[in-house]
DNA sequence: GTTACAATCTGACGCTGCGTCAGAAATGAA
DNA sequence: TTCATTTCTGACGCAGCGTCAGATTGTAAC
């Protein structure tokens, strides 16, 4: 890979620098999972690293930079997903497969859980840094969920009036929000198991239709 | 109602006073569509609004509790989209009403999209009072869907599998989120109609079926 | 191991925004 | 006009941001 990574003066960094750099960036993530995303303070990420306030800015321009970073190092962990809709799903017996998406992704999202979070609202207002790398990101995904539709049409399995790309898009917003409804499903008595259950037919019948 | 609106001291107010708290929220409001929900100012609110930015805390605790009151102003405007759903879609007739529900509802979201937003992250951030408010926004819908569910499937016209509530979570989550991917879509080439329709197949095929 | 230079880090600062408090201004009843 | 009540605000202390000049650390040459 080309991208060498600079400090904010443009200078290349060295060994030390790169540690330091990556004790922050890890910082950064924990103190996001464990004190939320408005919460974040640098004066905290830089304590909890064990550096100066100061020498954070000689590697993120500013918070933003930072979480853009982690939202970069997210993507990697997304592209294997592509793997569970390829080849097209289409026989009862894939419905497994859909159903190890759903579990794949739900883990996915917990992983990076606030991480995405923030990149989503950033980028739902139009920050065009973070827009930039939830394109990125869901991309592959999307494109792939746009030629199981067009496939699908082509063998009349599901409405023809379906527009593939709004649909892939529709199934992502779906699976992007379900966690933050998780906990209030499980008060109201749709057990984890349902949900993933549900989620999975939903899946499976708008990119697949009826089982072959 | 029985609810008078309290200072933060706890005495009831009156009637220039409550003209300023008005005037404080409407301020609120249009900081959080301008400036976005990450860079909401109690000082801009009270300059806004022609006011010291102590008289702000007169009011509200804090930003949140302005931002508390919005969310259960924004209840009232989502209470009438339960009428699309009710009686239960089931005719090629409905599907009409099925796309009415999408259009008000991507108004009613158009409308208040920044405070719902921002109830939302706080309510996933596990903050209470936002879980509350959102809860009873959207308790009414969901269990609409939920009760459309159930009939479709005595009706034998969707999978006996899908968990109600989980469904009708679901496709609201789908909802909410449809707005942040909409300008990529429009960017992808799916334009705003065929987004519409596509929602609207979506969500009759997933709570109705095929129309009889 | 001393010197000199570059890489890296930091203390101290000015600025902005938060939330509090004592008291000032407006209101209106007598 | 008086004065009690309601409403509003200036001034303050505190916390976090981002900058800068200079201190510290690493290393290469001698």
């Amino acid at each position: 890979m080309a991208d060498e990574i600079l400090a904010t003066d443009g200078r290349i960094i060295g060994e030390r620098a790169a540690a330091t750099r990556r004790r922050l960036l890890d910082a950064t993530l924990l103190l996001l999972r464990r004190d939320g995303v408005l919460d974040l303070k640098v004066v905290d990420i830089t304590r909890e690293a064990g550096a100066a306030p100061a020498t954070f800015y000689q590697y993120f321009a500013d918070q933003d930079a930072a979480v853009l970073a982690l939202a970069e190092d997210a993507i990697e962990d997304e592209r294997p997903l592509v793997d569970f809709l390829q080849p097209a799903w289409s026989t009862s017996a894939d419905i497994e497969r859909a159903r190890a998406f759903v579990d794949a992704y739900s883990q996915y999202w917990n992983d990076h859980y606030a991480v995405l979070t923030l990149r989503n609202l950033k980028a739902d207002n139009g920050e065009i840094n973070f827009r930039s790398v939830r394109s990125r990101a869901n991309l592959l995904l999307l494109r792939r969920m746009a030629d199981m539709v067009t496939a699908s049409q082509t063998g009349g399995r599901i409405a023809a009036n379906l527009d593939p790309f709004a649909t892939a898009a529709a199934m992502m917003a779906m699976l992007d929000r379900l966690l933050a409804y998780q906990n209030e499903l499980m008060r109201r008595g749709s057990s984890k198991s349902a949900q993933r259950d549900t989620l999975t037919t939903i899946l499976f019948q708008t990119l697949a239709g009826t089982p072959a």
